[in-house]
DNA sequence: CTCTCGATTAGCT
DNA sequence: GCTAATCGAGAGA
């Protein structure tokens, strides 16, 4: 079933992304329905994680999102060419959210092998960039409520042990100074 | 207005 | 392992 509003204020970033694995991630789009259960994460968030957009509470066009409660999509473009999608999470007013890096496709598979074409199946959504891509997510996304109909997670009632998932330091963030080594990325193997 | 560089990926060596 | 691709956010003038 749906992932009610209440569900995402959680003020821990850090249990919020342990909590989104195993969840099945869910998006409509003209060309059909697809998704995949999350099994990639990192959390991000706080005033004083550096390696956080919102960083300061730096509020901009852009991470104005992150400071709305939790329940919504945060999709950005990086590196020119990339979108990253993040599930804005926490109470109103503090700059928190969870990257999804990668996806295990459950749904919509004709669909996504449309989408990624040639690329091995292995790699449709393992990496940020490459879950947006396959699950056609785009800044159009960007600000979305996660309890409409468009774009949502789902539990399906998935158990993830403990023993089956990975602690590590987050990626891609060597400019976060003393925030660089916090294990805040979340890896589930089932 | 201008400049720098990023929460990455694919393709080639 | 190395790096080009590609563009807009954010900071400084």
């Amino acid at each position: 079933m749906k992932l009610s509003a209440e569900i995402y204020r959680d003020p821990n970033p850090a249990r919020m992304a342990r909590y989104f694995l195993g969840k099945a991630l869910m998006v409509r789009t003209p060309d059909g329905l697809c998704g995949g259960l999350i099994t990639e994460t990192e959390a991000y968030g706080g005033a004083e994680d550096k390696a956080c957009h919102g960083y300061n509470n730096r509020r901009t066009a852009r991470t104005e999102i992150m400071f709305a409660p939790g329940g919504r999509a945060y999709v950005y473009l990086c590196y020119g060419m990339h979108e990253m999608f993040n599930i804005v999470t926490g109470p109103a007013n503090v700059p928190q959210a969870v990257l999804i890096r990668a996806v295990a496709i459950t749904d919509g598979i004709e669909l996504i092998a449309r989408r990624r074409g040639k690329i091995a199946r292995k790699h449709w959504a393992s990496g940020p960039g490459r879950v947006t891509a396959a699950l056609g997510i785009t800044r159009a996304h960007n600000t979305l409520d996660l309890t409409g109909d468009t774009i949502w997670l789902e539990d399906r009632g998935i158990v993830v042990p403990p023993r089956q998932i990975q602690k590590t330091p987050r990626i891609g963030i060597d400019f976060a100074e003393e925030w660089i080594d916090k294990p805040w990325r979340f890896v589930w193997t089932p």
